[in-house]
DNA sequence: CGCAAACTCCTAACTATGTTAGGAGAACCT
DNA sequence: AGGTTCTCCTAACATAGTTAGGAGTTTGCG
């Protein structure tokens, strides 16, 4: 009856209600009429359940990323749209949130079949800044600094709520004024002794 | 032979040496030269333990945060110092900031006792923040989500590194240089429909 | 069809975990 | 000196992830 997508449903499920690492294999296996070492017959092992909820998370990353690409020219615009997705989708589940972008199951890493998701996620994201007139390596750095940050403390501090989630706009344009500026006036910083 | 502050110093070195959610009371018992059940004679539970690491790292917090603050009356070479100690504070133990700042072990939570010097940490960094100019909660809000993005990129994706932190003075110019046009030019948001 | 391979699910059991019970011996305090 | 408290032990328990091994069903193919 149970298949691999109603496992990691059910999983889904759990680890939302009670946490990431609170996973238990004895309660998810009860929870789709199992038991225990049934959920074997379809994963080698706990870490691989969190793996394939990592793909899945990832894809969901992917494929909602591209959604929210807006056709604009205006590169505020589009700075806004991407980092408004970004923060959202974090804030949207704390669980998917830690399995993706924290550290923090003792033994688990993604696969690398998972994990290249992810990176394509990424390498799309670096296009669509590029796109936005974000080039310099370190910009896209303080960006990504930036939209973590507010998805981080949004989620520890307000979990729910949207105190950092309304400042998205306010922080878009802060980090827009600040790379535009650059390139008028470059070449501030001094030489290193 | 091992008092309390000897078994917590194990503990933060086996933490940091196989991650905060893998502490184990057994290796850590024998690490002291104990069975596991004497150390319930300094602590009630492996949660207490966690507690009274969290109460240190917390105190340390307040402690660095105060030796870090600086005599100047340039508000921007104060906020760039607040910064730098706050990142590179993080960026010092990954274990510590997990434990502190991330709510990733499953049943544990901080104390009263304990979270309250967080609270006085919390609340002496928005005097200082305010002493900067920065009084608007919403850009105390803004300046915490860029100081742990910082952070969490640092520790995140180049552990050991300085990928992030040496984007630190150019974030804090960026994040100065919008309170203070705020300033110049305010009430630039138009009214609710 | 027939039969073997594969799949799905089970019970029983192993190892490791945090934790409790209960007791032996040392240290401390009138 | 005598009782209380502290420190540490062994034995044991409940729960976790996991493995072994075996039923019953499904599937693939000659």
């Amino acid at each position: 009856m149970a298949t691999r997508a109603e496992i990691i449903e059910a999983a889904w499920e759990q680890v939302r209600a009670s946490g990431l690492a609170a996973l238990s294999l004895r309660d998810l296996a009860r929870s789709v009429g199992m038991q225990p070492p049934s959920l074997y017959s379809y994963f080698d092992s706990k870490n691989d359940i969190y793996d394939a909820m990592y793909a899945q998370g990832a894809q969901q990353f992917l494929d909602e990323q591209r959604a929210a690409t807006v056709a604009t020219d205006d590169p505020l615009t589009a700075l806004k749209a991407i980092t408004h997705f970004f923060v959202e989708f974090c804030a949207a589940d704390v669980a998917r949130y830690q399995l993706l972008f924290q550290r923090t199951i003792p033994g688990f890493e993604p696969s690398p079949a998972s994990f290249k998701i992810s990176q394509d996620s990424l390498a799309e994201l670096a296009t669509l800044l590029a796109r936005c007139g974000v080039s310099d390596p370190a910009m896209v750095d303080l960006c990504t600094a930036i939209g973590t940050g507010l998805a981080d403390q949004q989620l520890s501090n307000d979990p729910g709520g949207d105190r950092w989630i309304r400042l998205i706009d306010d922080a878009v344009e802060m980090f827009y004024a600040h790379i535009t500026s650059k390139v008028d006036k470059p070449k501030r910083r001094r030489r290193a002794r």
